[in-house]
DNA sequence: GCTAATCATGGTAGCGCTACCATTTGTCTG
DNA sequence: CAGACAAATGGTAGCGCTACCATGATTAGC
């Protein structure tokens, strides 16, 4: 009774069994469910009622074969774990949720040689669009990223030279931003903590540094960085070799909120007063940072919204009208509160 | 000059290509690059050389269509800036970073028909297994795993009836041990807050629960929960709640070290003494709960672990050889700290 | 009223790869 | 040394879909 199905293949219906079942041609199934408005009401209704029938669901890599192009937005970022990342790449999973377009992330490490690897991994499957964390690719990776055939969006910075689409901030703006209001509110010796510091970070310190020395008051003593991940135990180690270093030390620029949370909680533990004789500034403007006690000052970044309008710009160059705007700032925000303020 | 491509395809040098110019069968060329052991030395060098100086990449949709089998990992968890996630992808990723396979994450925002439909459009391409979080899916979406055709692991929890794999912990486990603890260093209006009530939180509190019971303190007016997404901020106010409720508490099971860390914040914000008046225990043993002023007791979760180790039983499943253990238990431990230390 | 443009549909021929089934050669057994 | 068997290689025929190019039917234009 069964009738003889083809050797390979799992046995699932195919867009031949939907077209026979509906009495149509199977190129009139295809358009019916990518092309609606090119196909009659009539063997529309037909075919959406024998897809639904047979349950068949299109399959993706025969699709991406025949149409040299697969629905698949590629998306590369150096941290899984590092909110900052998470928090984009949840704006663009919310922005592709209603789309067909599924969503592969690479984990660069941090490495440029990693990243160029993943890019070679995921242009292989011609995705519609690839979205990648920071301006600084290597030269094989830009080369891969401006051959890749698709719209490629740099997020998380802005600068001069995009591949094609940006959308960020400046980081060296958000330093210097964080340090001129610790020099406002009267703080001078005024140190940098970093851990892992990536162009981004470095980019910051530019900033905290370029401040500095605007007020005089710069001095590479204040500097304490490592290339070790961060986090909020080693935010706590750094402010302290940073005292140890600098005992005079009376306010912290932290390159993020985990290490800024760190400094609080070893003030906290030293009985050193907050803000009033150390003042500190975190970078993201992460929840906690509204709550600690005392609350902390940062600098708020739109990490969120870097995800979905990357997402909306990708989007807009696949269906063919490219935004005016190649290059989006969303800005930043400095949210002062009680660590900073006396 | 330039030899005629074919209309379609991007020009990119195929299999075929590669067989000419190593002047075998494209056949051959397939099992250079997949099967190593089934050429002989002198054709696999040629080959390697060929694909070197071509540049050729195969194309995984042409290879997933022929083959029937996509080198994909899915991957299914409720929360992509949930730590918790993120720890466990990290670990899937870090796994998986030298293999063959890609990984896609679907993000089901902790709804069961999400996780549906991300299931019916991850087996679509059929993929060379999938990885999901919990043990509750729907009626619907078990069938989906069961029929995917390749090995299934949830992960996070463990429980008695698996679709083919689990790898996890006892939350319920968890939850008890965390509140025995509190019993036992003696506290005894113990209080229970939690958001994001999922069912794994349910089983926690369902532990928590289960150790009041038997030290015949159970009082349903210790328990406070929301439906809402869990932060530090919201651990705060649901604290004050709590407090509000029943005054008199004397410590907290917390749900997450997220709402740990926002209620240990209002207690310095209400000079509430820690461990003193009252005792805190988080849960999952995120980094900042050691370095936390005072440090928070938390229940280690190995959330790493579950990634990798779910990875390893699915690559062994695929390699053919099933692990004897199809329900591995990771346990747990608590971590004894000063937010506990009367 | 006749040609030209538009629309709805279908047939054919791949997309680039691998499963399946030869074929050839070399090696082993009795 | 014949027959059996394994190892190395290749040819063919799809995998399930869509680009491209017809085809016939309708409408528009003058």
């Amino acid at each position: 009774m069964s009738k003889p199905r083809s050797r390979r293949g799992g046995g699932r219906p195919t867009i031949a069994d939907v077209a026979r079942k509906a009495g149509v041609g199977a190129i009139t199934v295809s358009r019916a469910l990518r092309e609606p408005g090119r196909v009659s009401e009539d063997l529309r209704r037909q075919i959406l009622a024998a897809v639904d029938e047979l349950g068949y669901v299109p399959d993706p890599n025969a699709r991406a074969l025949a149409s040299a192009r697969a629905e698949v937005f590629g998306v590369l970022v150096p941290s899984l774990t590092n909110n900052v990342f998470a928090e984009v790449v949840r704006g663009i999973y919310d922005s592709l949720s209603d789309s067909p377009f599924r969503i592969q992330i690479g984990n660069t490490h941090y490495s440029g040689l990693e990243e160029e690897r993943l890019l070679q991994v995921f242009g292989s499957q011609r995705p519609a669009a690839l979205i990648v964390a920071g301006i600084d690719q290597t030269p094989g990776a830009r080369r891969l990223l401006e051959n890749a055939g698709c719209p490629v969006v740099q997020v998380m910075e802005t600068g001069p030279d995009p591949v094609d689409m940006m959308v960020g901030f400046s980081h060296l703006d958000g330093g210097r931003t964080a340090t001129e209001h610790l020099l406002q509110t009267g703080y001078r010796k005024i140190g940098f903590i970093g851990a892992r510091m990536d162009p981004r970070s470095q980019r910051r310190l530019a900033g905290y540094r370029a401040a500095m020395e605007a007020a005089g008051l710069f001095d590479p003593r204040l500097v304490t960085t490592t290339p070790v991940p961060s986090s909020v135990s080693l935010g706590r180690e750094l402010f302290r070799d940073a005292l140890a270093k600098m005992p005079t030390l009376d306010g912290v620029f932290c390159n993020n909120d985990d290490i800024a949370l760190g400094v609080l909680f070893e003030c906290h533990r030293a009985s050193i007063g907050v803000p009033k004789q150390i003042g500190i500034v975190g970078f993201n403007d992460l929840d906690m940072m509204q709550v600690s006690f005392p609350s902390i000052t940062s600098v708020r970044t739109h990490r969120y919204e870097i995800g979905t309008l990357s997402v909306a710009m990708a989007l807009a160059a696949i269906a063919g009208n490219r935004p005016q705007q190649r290059i989006v700032d969303l800005g930043f925000e400095l949210m002062r509160r009680e660590s900073t303020a006396r």
